[in-house]
DNA sequence: GTGATTGCAAATCTTTTGCACTAAA
DNA sequence: TTTAGTGCAAAAGATTTGCAATCAC
């Protein structure tokens, strides 16, 4: 088994393997191929459900529970982010940049709204012995009529 | 807002009662009884096992689904509003005016914040065909050192 | 009385866990 | 080999549901 990728020119696995590596997580087959569906550039917001079926119909054999594994273990190293607009369900987002969010309440669809685009002022001071971890902005939406 | 209060002394069930009629829910002695527990006046974030919990501490007898329907149907006629903080858990706020939150994330306790204390601007307008319902925001603490 | 409300237990749904098995290093 | 990672099925929580019994009006 080949078990060095000595230059970036030759990726037989694309940038997944490295981003692993880099994040201390052991590249297995699963989490390569859950990477490679999660990371293709384009931003997303997906439940752990959704990305299960998303895995099954790319021909993916991944249990459930090893999706929720990774999202976690993505999440943890700061390769994706939880975002809690759901008390049923938790989302997991690509985008780790600092954002925030609109949510479509009738179709429980995300979308990002950029940093630049909100400013938060005013803010209190956080209570002492606390200290500010994160501010969500969620900007719940609902249909026109 | 504290001036339900007032004429107390001529309303045999205090203020709960006629909170309940004009909400147009019926005034059950589990309704009246949880009522009596929310609206104290003071503002109370609280979970419905929570409020389980503090009934049965009141002695009052009331199943769990009560206790899930009636603050689902407390937050149907805007009695209360839901607070989303955290994927597994709900958390109901008997503070229905506009405001946003501290949140705990050691504790899992919530704290309001007014709503002239946050501003939120410049944010973009909402995709065609939504309204914004709400704003949320949601400051997540954790413990300094 | 009549329809709304409740309790209870079972069902559902999301997420986690225990453990034997597999695979990366 | 050695240990992390995985699948599976069962467990654990939170919430909901179905239905007979009960209550408000």
């Amino acid at each position: 088994m080949v078990d060095k990728f000595v230059s970036s020119a030759s990726r037989p696995f694309g940038p997944s393997l490295e981003r692993l590596r880099a994040a201390g997580l052991r590249p297995t087959r699963q989490r390569l191929a859950l990477a490679k569906l999660l990371f293709n550039g384009i931003d997303c917001h997906i439940s752990a459900e959704a990305l299960h079926e998303e895995a099954e119909a790319a021909g993916i054999r991944v249990s459930l529970a090893t999706v929720y594994n990774t999202l976690h273990q993505f999440t943890a190293v700061g390769l994706m982010r939880e975002i809690v607009v759901d008390s049923q369900r938790s989302y997991f987002d690509t985008n780790v940049s600092d954002h925030h969010h609109f949510f479509h309440e009738s179709t429980s669809r995300l979308q990002d709204i950029p940093a630049e685009d909100v400013r938060v002022a005013r803010l209190p001071a956080p209570p002492a012995g606390a200290r500010v971890k994160r501010i969500d902005v969620i900007v719940r939406l609902e249909e026109k009529e």
